[in-house]
DNA sequence: TTAGCATTTTAGCCTTGGCTAAATTCTCGG
DNA sequence: CCGAGAATTTAGCCAAGGCTAAAATGCTAA
């Protein structure tokens, strides 16, 4: 592997990590919204059958992202809470980022479900930097 | 399919495009640089072997972005031509507009390499409205 | 000219993320 | 309690993009 292919390398991970940061990130959401999340909430929310998810939350659980009994609702593990809230923070920054810029929301929204899967820290800090901080006062 | 879960429009889809696109977007680079595009010349660009790029040209075959004869040579059709273009333009403004926030070169070239299939043609033009033209003056 | 190296193709395997059909298990209203 | 409908799981299919091993073809230098 040459130095200039490594990009490639990197975006090939990405897509292997994609997956697992949009449940973990929407797990997370579930379990905050209504206590918990089911597999039928999950498929809903993704837009696919209950059997694709299925066979993704056995992946996640292989990798011990998440834990769960059979027929029973799906939880993160420590490590799948970590990863839900470095998802979750990456994809606020993004999000914030591209609406500032004057991104409307819902294009933001689309936008940003994609690209926060292919932003390094390095870009992350940067997004930051430049999205002027709301500074809501309070009424 | 409902309104809430187009932005995770089908994961799968979303790679078999980007695959395309990073391959037209080469090809049209190894035409340009050496006349002609191998696939050795891609094996060795995107880090893989070349039966993996040999069933990717299959399918962009199968596809009509590109032609070719057995053992020779990899050329685009229009259509394949088409899209490198779009590609590439896309890819230089993301390229452009992330060194211009002060993201590092190496950095803002993998990063680049993520974000170019996943801005909408609206974030496209604000990430242009907001990169600094270049002005080089002659020396 | 041709032998050997380089390139391309074929065969066959794997994992991921899609699907449908059907079996299993759970849950709740009567 | 119990049965129907909902939820989950299992079985089996597909395509894409990875791989290795090996066969077929192309090309060039001696
Ligand atoms: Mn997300
Ligand atoms: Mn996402
Ligand atoms: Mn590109
Ligand atoms: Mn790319």
């Amino acid at each position: 592997m040459t130095v200039k292919n490594v990009k490639f390398k990197r975006l090939r991970d990405a897509h292997t990590r994609e997956t697992a940061e949009d449940y973990v990130e929407m797990i997370q959401e579930l379990v905050t919204e209504q206590g918990e999340a089911r597999l039928t909430d999950l498929a809903h929310r993704f837009g696919v059958t209950s059997v694709t998810v299925h066979k993704i939350l056995a992946r996640l659980q292989r990798e011990n992202l998440i834990q769960s009994q059979p027929y029973r609702a799906i939880f993160l593990t420590d490590k799948g809470k970590k990863m839900a809230l470095q998802s979750r923070k990456r994809h606020e920054i993004v999000y914030q980022f591209l609406r500032s810029l004057g991104v409307s929301e819902k294009i933001a929204h689309i936008d940003a479900e994609g690209i926060e899967h292919h932003v390094s820290s390095e870009t992350l800090r940067l997004f930051e930097k430049f999205t002027p901080h709301s500074t809501k006062k309070k009424p």
